[in-house]
Parts: C-alpha cells; structure tokens; sequence
DNA sequence: GTATTTGCAAAAGCTTTGCTGCAAC
DNA sequence: GTTGCAGCAAAGCTTTTGCAAATAC
C-alpha cells in the first residue's frame, strides 16, 4: 500500500459528506500538492473492486458525476432533496429484509446495493 | 406534442430493454433519419421532468452513461449481474412498506426512487 | 403571427488510457 | 532487481449549450 493510496482512504472514510472525485483530489492536494487527479481515478477503481468504497449518483442532482462514500457496516439509503440538495441518509430493517426477500426469490447474490430517493424534504415539501 | 417527440416516447415506451441515449436515437434514426441526438437528449430532459420516464444506472456495468425506461404502474428493483451483464426487475411489497416509512418516519415526499442492486445472478454465483 | 422546437457545431464535463519514469519491497 | 504505482498529456464518451432556421398551433 503506497503512501497516496492510504491519504486518499483516509480522506474517503473521514469525510463528512459525499464527496465526487474532484473534491476529494482537491482535499488530498492540501496534504500532498504532487498527488494527480488520475491517481484519485484509479485509486477509487480500486477500492470500489474490493468493496471497500460505494459509488453513488444521488439522483444525479448535480450533473452526472459520482460520488463515493466508505461502506459502512449497515447499507443505508439515500433521501435527495430536489428543492434544497440536501442528502439525508436512513436505516431501515425493512431494507435489510427486502435484500433478503431478493437473494431468495431470485437466487440472487447480492454485492452491493444503491437505493436512492429523490423527493422532497421536510422543509421543502410545503414551500 | 411534436412527431419526433412522439415518435421518441414511442420507442421508449414499446423498448423491450433498457436504453441508453445512443440506443434511443439509433433506434428513432430508422423511423426518421433526420432526427438529431440532441433532440433525444431534449426530449429525455422533458420526460424525466414530468416523471413520465425514469433515469437509471444499472450499477454503471457499462460506464457512465444513463439507460431510460417508461415509468412503471408499480416501482421495481433492478438486479444487475456483474458477470455476466443481465437485467432482472424484481417488484416486492417490501419496498412499497419501505417507500411509506421513509415517508412517514422522515416526512419526505418521494418523488422518484431507484433501486439497483449489483451481484451475481442464479446462473453465475456458482462460477 | 407568435412561441416553441430542431439541427448543427462546438463546448463542457467527467473519466480513462498509453507510456515513461519512480517508488515499494 | 522486479513488480507494481504515479505523473503527464492526451484522448474518449456522454451530455449540454448557443444560435439561426424550421415547425407547430
């Protein structure tokens, strides 16, 4: 494991948002100004390979980007705001026993999975 | 409503797979040669708006681009084996209970939800 | 006749690739 | 010393934009 590789999964599973790979060349480049763009590119490749990292669309609120996020130990589902652009996440059982109805009814194995939601949110809904 | 848009909703509607833009145009070019990319695009832009078609990604198996699809009566969920590419739609009311919680439990007014999951199907996890 | 839609060409945005040199072990 | 990783520049693909001409009603 190479130096640049560690900075970026550092970057990765500290962030406090969702971040496209721009933003987080951009977060790496404050700590190590020589890191390339690619290398955020093939990093990610990587760790998206090993499961490790979640690319995610977000409704494609802000073009065709992608965003990534580090996986955590519960999948959880993404609310998109259409209004406000804010981002909420949310755990349900019933999601847990959704993937279960799928991985039986359809012998499916399931690696990883992308629930996003656009919508409005609490605020936003009655404006 | 003009004939290329029509001729556009057309296709998308009676497609027997999921489309991207390309696929789209080729498929509307045989009809109308002169029909343009850009207007696919347009008219795409138009019928995600009024929630007459559903944007998906299908777990980028094949890059970035955005496949299309006329939007169902009733939400489903989009099965994508990575190995050996298919596409499986999977209805379940779990997720209809899912999509009221969200609703309920963080007043978020759904507008479009997308499910995809990524795995092997009954075929391929034994390879 | 007015408003909207289309074609064309060009730009924009994000991501990937080829190749050479550098770093890791 | 061998193997794999990084930098650079350039290409690749999909999607969007600006503007003049054509189409719809």
């Amino acid at each position: 494991m190479t130096r640049q590789r560690r900075l970026l999964i550092q970057i990765i599973q500290g962030a406090d948002r969702h971040m496209d790979a721009f933003a987080l060349w951009d977060r790496a480049r404050n700590v190590d100004p020589t890191l390339n763009k690619v290398t955020v590119y093939r990093t990610l490749a990587m760790l998206k390979n090993y499961g490790l990292v979640d690319e995610l669309d977000l409704m494609h609120l802000r073009g065709g980007k992608h965003y990534y996020e580090a996986r955590a130990t519960r999948d959880h589902i993404h609310l998109a705001c259409l209004k406000c652009g804010s981002i909420q996440e949310f755990e349900s059982s019933l999601f847990e026993k959704l993937k279960g109805q799928i991985e039986r009814e359809r012998r499916f194995s399931i690696r990883t999975v992308r629930v996003e939601a656009g919508g409005y949110c609490d605020k936003c809904r009655g404006q």
